[in-house]
DNA sequence: CACGATTATGTCGTATGCGATATAATTAGG
DNA sequence: CCTAATTATATCGCATACGACATAATCGTG
C-alpha cells in the first residue's frame, strides 16, 4: 500500500522549506535578496573575506551553484571577489560596501522569521537541533 | 550581532531537504526518476486520475512547475495527460503502464528511506508532525 | 627539478520552483 | 443570452541545485 506524499517525513521537509523560503520573501524582496543570497551574506556578517569553498562547506552547495550565484552578488555589488595572492586557485570573497549595508538593513530578519514560525525561541532551537540531526544521519548514509 | 547560518532553523530546514533529495537519489536513480516526480508518482499510486490542480494541491506546487514536470513524466512514459470531457478547462493526470509498473518497482523505498534517516518509526512520524506544524504557521503567515 | 596527482574553481546541460503574464473554457449577472 | 469575471492550465524569464566535465594552480615524489 503507498504511502500518501502527506504522511511522508520528507515531505514535510520539502513543503516546509518551500514555505520557509515563502516566509522569507516578504523580508528579503524589499532588500534585492534571494534566500541563498542572504545566507551567503549572512556567514560574511560573521566572517569576512572567505573562499569559496569555505562558503560552500558552511551552505552545503557546490562550486557549480556558488559560483553563479557569488557573480550575481557580485554584479548587484553585494560582494567582491578576487584570487588569493599567495594560492592562486583560491578565490576570496568579502563584503562590497553595499553588502556591508545590508547587515543593518537586514537586522530585523531573524525576529520577524521567528514570529513567523509561530513557535517560541526554545521550541524553534529545539526543532533546528532535530531537524539537524535528520540532515546529519542522511549526509553519511551518503558517504558510506 | 548576526546569526550564522548553522544555527538558523531555516537553514538546518534548507540544508535537511538537501540532504534528503540526496539519500533518496540512490534509490530513485536506478527507478529513472526525480524526487518531484516520485512524489507524484506517489500521490497518484494513492488515487489515480487527479487533476493538474488537484495534484498542486497536494504537492504544494503551482501549475508552471507542473506542467513542465508532468510533460516531462508523459514524455517518459510514466503518466498520462488529457483533457476533462466535461470541463476542457481541466486537465486529468493518469498513471500510465511504466508509471504501474513503477509501483511495485519502488516499494522498497520507505524503508529504504527510513533506514537511512538513523531513526525509528516513532520518532520519524514525531518529526515529521512537528515539521508539519511549523510549515502550516508559516503558510498561514504568508497568506495574511 | 620534472611531472603526475590533487585541489579549487568554473562551465555546461538538465530539472526544478516561482512571479508575471497569456489563453481558453466556464460561470455569473443584468 | 451576452459579455465580464472567474477558473484551470500553460508559457516565459530568472535563480537555484547538481552531475559531468574542463582548467588552472599547487603539491608530492623520485
Amino acid at each position: 500500500m503507498p504511502i500518501a506524499p502527506a504522511d511522508m517525513l520528507c515531505f514535510s521537509l520539502y513543503s516546509a522549506q518551500h514555505a520557509m523560503q515563502a516566509a522569507y520573501k516578504p523580508l528579503l524582496d524589499p532588500l534585492g535578496l534571494t534566500y541563498p543570497q542572504y545566507l551567503v551574506l549572512s556567514a560574511l556578517w560573521v566572517l569576512d573575506d572567505q573562499t569559496v569553498g569555505a562558503l560552500g562547506a558552511q551552505l552545503a552547495l557546490e562550486t557549480n551553484t556558488l559560483t553563479p550565484l557569488l557573480k550575481r552578488m557580485e554584479a548587484a555589488g553585494l560582494v567582491a571577489r578576487r584570487r588569493d595572492k599567495v594560492d592562486e586557485r583560491q578565490v576570496r570573497v568579502t563584503l562590497a560596501p553595499e553588502g556591508e549595508a545590508l547587515r543593518q538593513k537586514a537586522a530585523h530578519v531573524p525576529a520577524c522569521f521567528l514570529e513567523a514560525t509561530g513557535m517560541s525561541l526554545p521550541e524553534v532551537m529545539a526543532l533546528r537541533d532535530q531537524v539537524k540531526t535528520l540532515r546529519d544521519h542522511l549526509k553519511l548514509k551518503a558517504s558510506s
